[in-house]
RNA sequence: GCGUCCGUAGCUCAGUUGGAUAGAGUACCUGGCUACGAACCAGGUGGUCGGAGGUUCGAAUCCUUCCGGACGCGCCA
């Protein structure tokens, strides 16, 4: 139970017990100005309208009904109907307290099985830029959810069993006759598919062998099977290896692939079939759902399988929504996947639904992303217009950390400032990315984020660096000492720290890690102010204030390294 | 054509079921280091929230319409 929540429920049901509809809350936030106090109660106006009475008035007779007085000292009515409420210090203080002792997040939400679909690449080719968003926002997502309490299940759905899976065998098959060694020839994924690619499309011997060997992988012929594997397996510890650079959670045992419904994808079909859904067009099997229309604004149809017999990706999906369904027991799914196949989904989710796929009480969500662009506003590319390979955009960024590492630690070791180099440049790339709304299209832009002022990941590292260091410089520290509220920068640091769980749960209801970058950037805002404006190691200052502003810098930085741990960013001691 | 998302300070972006005087960063200006880490802090300049209507006690947020942009719309994923 956090602070807002608290007040919330008690203002809420007081409420109701002045007889306002069940539907109306009393809408507890932070204030939104320091001198309406430390939370705000914005429901009381929409609650007197369905009174009809004088929302003031009704702000006053919640408050009488209401006793406030163990959290705030000073509770308001303001402005047309606004509840002000100051909380008391010693409150504050007590609540901060058991978090010095309570490392467990103290949450009231009910535990889920939430499955999280992201990153999710084609393993036909390198991973590139188009790819970062999906894995490092999904990441954070499963994280967060994860420290909530729920039972996270990770699936890295990824494509290895398109049409395209023909053609690099066929193009393996030939330069294996030829002598060629493979693993040299697979070292370099990208072009390796450049190469099959170029002659699928110029050689049409070339691209009839290729579509003849789509059909023998996707109907078990051995020799097929062991090429593709072969190649699998190159393409996935590709992946696994930026995924160990990013630091992101993905494992081996995550991996549930295209193919491995493989089995399931005739059945979706007799299934559509026998609940009447399916029809025919032009030979290929498809579903027409009400309220999808196509340009000509004829019914839209889905196709589940090709005029030739082969299954495609909606086929797949519906195989893992049923999967997720029935075999997982998920509560919620979480999709995250490039806002352009907004319509993919909405496609999905009705037909899921209507033939039975998905169990009716499990949520369904597609959490779209936008588009990364360069700075001219347009896709991210390189200057000749090819994708960015996921893993020469980490080198720059790492390149670049390390130039302004060398300028500013000059005190480290070359070896240090490699090191923090890699947390720096990694850490501003990723929070870049999760720092932004998750739905908009974003510029990327080397400067901003490796400026490293501003809302950026090196300035939370700085701050939870510094604090570091003043609690090494420290001879001692007791962790039973009291804290103290001396000061206004120590108030505002205890409120902040007190508003991290409530955060968190806006983070894991909307999928919005933005949240977080928000919060733990204005955290290390009060951090900052309060090392200004509260010394502790200095000369003079009381041993019992010293004590709790050292427990105060604990619990800000504690925050801070678990806030970043949550965004799979790491802290650095020193930097 | 239909649909989805979007348009907020010079630039990059926030803005949590509609809440009080729309916020940050950056850039620009001012002040603070014989330093508990100045990669910082304190303060200032800067906005008809694309335009116009509407809903209401209250709209950047909801509705309508227009302008501008991105994306999607049958055998790829």
């Amino acid at each position: 139970m956090n602070i807002r929540q608290l007040l919330d429920e008690k203002l809420t049901q007081g409420l109701h017990q002045l007889g306002v509809p069940a539907t109306i809350s009393a809408l507890v936030k932070p204030s939104t100005r320091v001198e309406f106090g430390d939370f705000q109660a914005n429901g009381v106006m929409a609650a007197a309208k369905q009174l009809k009475t004088n929302p003031r008035e009704l702000a006053s007779r919640l408050l009488e009904a209401v006793d406030l007085s163990p959290y705030a000292d000073k509770v308001e009515v303001a402005g047309p109907g606004f509840i002000n409420i100051h909380l008391k210090d010693d409150y504050l203080v007590s609540q901060a307290q058991t978090l010095l002792t309570n490392t467990v997040p103290s949450t009231t939400v009910a535990k889920q099985k939430i499955v999280i679909d992201y990153s999710s690449p084609n393993l036909a080719k390198e991973m590139h830029v188009g790819h970062l968003r999906s894995t490092i926002i999904g990441d954070a997502i499963a994280r967060v959810l994860e420290y909530l309490g729920h039972e996270v299940i990770r699936q890295n759905h990824v494509g290895d069993w398109g049409t395209q899976f023909g053609m690099l065998i066929a193009h393996m098959k030939e330069l294996q006759s030829s002598g060629a060694e493979l693993s040299m020839e697979l070292a370099d994924l990208e072009n390796f598919y450049r190469a099959a690619k170029v002659r699928f499309d110029s050689e049409p011997a070339f691209n009839e062998l290729a579509r003849n060997y789509v059909v023998r992988l996707q109907s078990g012929d051995a020799e097929c099977l062991a090429l593709w594997q072969q190649f699998i397996e190159i393409s996935l510890s590709h992946s696994e290896e930026l995924y160990e650079r990013l630091g992101v959670g993905l494992k081996r045992e995550h991996v549930m692939a295209e193919s491995a419904y493989n089995p399931q994808l005739p059945k979706v079909v007799e299934y559509l079939t026998e609940r009447g859904l399916l029809g025919e067009s032009d030979g290929a099997k498809t579903v027409f759902l009400e309220g999808f229309k196509n340009k000509e604004g004829e019914p839209l149809p889905i196709i589940v399988q090709k005029a030739d017999g082969g299954y495609l990706y909606a086929t797949t999906d519906l195989a893992s929504i049923w999967y997720r369904s029935e075999v997982l027991h998920a509560d919620r799914v979480l999709y995250l996947v490039d806002a352009r196949q907004s319509l993919h989904f909405q496609q999905m989710f009705a037909l899921a639904r209507q033939a039975g796929f998905a169990r009716p009480e499990m949520s369904l969500e597609h959490m779209p992303f936008g588009t990364m662009l360069g700075s001219d506003g347009k896709p991210f590319k390189t200057r000749s217009g090819d994708t960015i390979k996921l893993a020469d955009l980490l080198d720059e960024a790492e390149e670049r950390a390390l130039v302004i590492v060398k300028e500013k630690s000059m005190d480290l070791s070359a070896e240090e400032q490699q090191q923090v180099a890699k947390t720096v440049g990694i850490g501003a790339v990723k929070y870049s990315d999760l720092a932004k709304n998750r739905l908009s299209d974003y510029v990327f832009d080397w400067d901003t984020m490796l400026s490293l002022q501003g809302n950026t990941a090196p300035y939370l590292q700085y701050s939870y660096a510094r604090s570091r260091s003043i609690l090494r410089k420290a001879d001692h520290i007791d962790a039973n000492a009291t804290l103290l509220i001396t000061e206004p920068a120590e108030r505002a640091l205890a409120v902040r720290i007190l508003q991290f769980n409530d955060v968190l749960e806006n983070v894991g209801r909307e999928g919005l890690p933005n949240y977080l970058c928000q919060y733990l950037y204005e955290l290390a805002g009060n951090i900052m102010s309060f090392y200004e404006a509260c010394p502790i190691l200095k000369e003079g200052v009381n041993p019992a204030v010293r004590q709790s502003r050292l427990l105060w810098a604990q619990l800000g930085s504690d925050t801070i390294r678990t806030g970043l741990s949550l965004l799979g960013i790491q802290v650095l001691e020193r930097m």
